[in-house]
DNA sequence: TTGTACGCGTTATCAG
DNA sequence: CTGATAACGCGTACAA
């Protein structure tokens, strides 16, 4: 704040070199008006070409660059947009991100990236957003858990929430289909005989948590072949539990071929835990994680075969939603973007690796 | 670019609800001006107090908030900083960012972020953010090793280049101490008692190998503890070579007692192999990894001691230096930021468990 | 104590 | 074909 109230006074001093030239240096330069050299380099009205190619040199010369600032008050749009992270970014938000920004990117927008740690900083941020006029806001999450949309009273910019869902029935949402990712698991396993199935899995607390799940158990009931309630196993999102479950389950009862982790982290501790009691993968239990996350799906041993939420591609439809909305096409509801399957070595025999590839996804709701 | 021209003509629509309010509205509210609207709000000028504070009501009411984009064009500031990052972004650029971010917004600053594919984005991008008319730049990389500056001619604010380094002396670039980081490992281990030590690390090509290496051999010298040459192994950043490194150091020689990875794949890789073939960690060998990568460092059995560049820090640092550099003052040259040593399970033996953690660490050229 | 006028850099309109 | 003028929203001398 400090800052601000002196820099009204200080002069910025001394940058690298002379200041960046405005449109009046070039006309200056060209004996023309500012009128002339703006329509000589923007293609419009009509002028001797000769003219026109005397401003084109004169302007790369002095490596005019127009304002943006001064155009994007005059058109009241900013070709810019916000992208609020709900608290710190990680791994999901990053896929995400570089989807939102090669959308935008294609339509000449640049992105203003802030981090919402709590509710008070996304007011705070959508308030600085809407100040520097905005032509939207995009608005990520860690988790598709519905959360109250932002609290902007007179918001009069369109606001997409991507992976990230918003409470009640204005606004437009995009999420991963976690049901139907649940459901690919549940028939590639079905696919390559396994009958006997388990999950150990995140959290109650977590929506995803659920409709996995609820997307497994359908999977397989489609198929006449049910999940018991007790191969079913809730726990933190961390390898050792992963670990920890996998021991539990095989050391208690031995009649489970296939275990369906909700996390390739989960998976990779799975994956092991089986290992170092005996247990081969795929050959006596095969073993499906959720993310591809590559650096944990490719390093486990064997590599996992994994539920691919496809998020850099969630992240593109976000922004692409974006940009129709900014055009003036109101847009709600939730989307869910449909999963696809990675098959690696954890979940098939050797004999049958390359085989029955999952296709790319079927959109279910 | 077809946008842009049509932008010209279409109405932006039918957004929520009426545009936002301007300064004239408030003032058409209160049957003041403009600019005594203006000086009420910015407690500047004389005023009579109940003037003031019925223009606050109005402003309030109206939800009016200034157009920065008018502002920034007055004042030749816009309060924005553009971060590029070199290629794709990955775990090294996420709390680089965050530090940066961290660093501006106490100053009000916004940063508009850009993924840099290639050369060619990169210089498109940094032309757009000079259009914008952005306060500087930050420019961040995946490694440290040399880069050619911006090639920008007129480059007329202030460049930071974090996590990455410009050739030339010109610039000032804010990277990592690998070497001190390396030497704090030796230490460490010299520490706890171990004398035979071997280095599993990535490419050679890679400045930051050779620093670490670096700093291990110096730290290891200066208590007369030299490195022989075939204990140092070179690969791939996987998770795979550290595991096979480790084995094939430890069949070919038994007569190690500690080795220091150049990240925390590696070492966790090297804890997993050396597991596997009946070597205790860290009773019979110490394992230090780089990079404090915690859902790897925390997640490896046993988790790991290991280097954290503080890159949060890093970024902070350097979007307070380009703060500075707003204000007026040139910097340029290399800072390497120091490292700390995150001492776990992996490199002391239970009994030793909780004595002689590092001091945060010195600074060494 | 308040209002007026100008300028920031650009584009669009209208006059020449 | 080209030049002058107004306008975008704001801050700030200066005039009233």
């Amino acid at each position: 704040v400090e800052r601000i109230v002196a820099g009204s006074v200080d002069t910025p001093s001394s940058p690298q070199t002379s200041a960046a030239p405005t449109i009046h240096d070039v006309a200056r330069a060209t004996g023309l008006s500012a009128g002339t050299v703006s329509k000589a380099l923007n293609g419009r009205g009509h002028l001797r070409p000769e003219t026109r190619s005397r401003v084109q040199q004169a302007a790369q010369r002095l490596e005019f660059r127009p304002n943006e600032l001064a155009k994007s008050l005059l058109r009241k749009r900013s070709f810019t947009v916000g992208v609020l992270s709900s608290d710190t970014y990680g791994r999901f938000s990053l896929p995400v991100f570089r989807g939102i920004e090669d959308a935008l990117e294609e339509a000449q927008i640049a992105t203003f990236l802030c981090n919402a740690r709590d509710d008070r900083h996304e007011r705070d941020h959508v308030h600085a957003l809407l100040a520097k006029m905005v032509d939207g806001v995009v608005v990520t999450g860690r988790r598709i858990d519905p959360r109250p949309p932002l609290s902007v009273r007179n918001l009069h910019v369109p606001v997409v929430y991507a992976f990230a869902q918003a409470t009640g029935n204005d606004s437009l949402s995009i999420i991963p289909d976690d049901k139907q990712g649940g459901m690919l698991a549940a028939r590639h396993l079905l696919l390559h005989g396994r009958r006997r199935i388990a999950h150990i899995t995140g959290p109650q607390g977590f929506q995803a948590v659920g409709l996995r799940l609820e997307g497994l158990e359908r999977g397989l009931a489609d198929h006449g072949v049910e999940l018991p309630a007790n191969q079913v196993l809730f726990g933190p999102w961390e390898e050792g539990w992963g670990r920890h479950a996998a021991r539990m389950l095989l050391q208690r009862k031995a009649d489970i071929d296939a275990v369906f982790c909700g996390s390739d982290q989960l998976a990779r501790g799975a994956v092991d835990g089986l290992r170092e009691i005996g247990v081969r993968v795929p050959d006596d239990v095969a073993v499906i994680g959720f993310d591809n996350w590559e650096v944990m799906a490719k390093a486990a041993r064997p590599p996992l075969t994994t539920v691919d939420a496809n998020l850099y591609h969630l992240g593109r439809t976000a922004g692409t939603r974006l940009l129709r909305m900014i055009d003036g096409d109101p847009e709600s509801g939730v989307v869910r973007m449909p999963c696809r399957l990675v098959v690696r070595e954890s979940s098939e025999t050797p004999s049958q690796l390359g085989v029955g590839a999952s296709p790319a996804g079927d959109v279910l709701t």
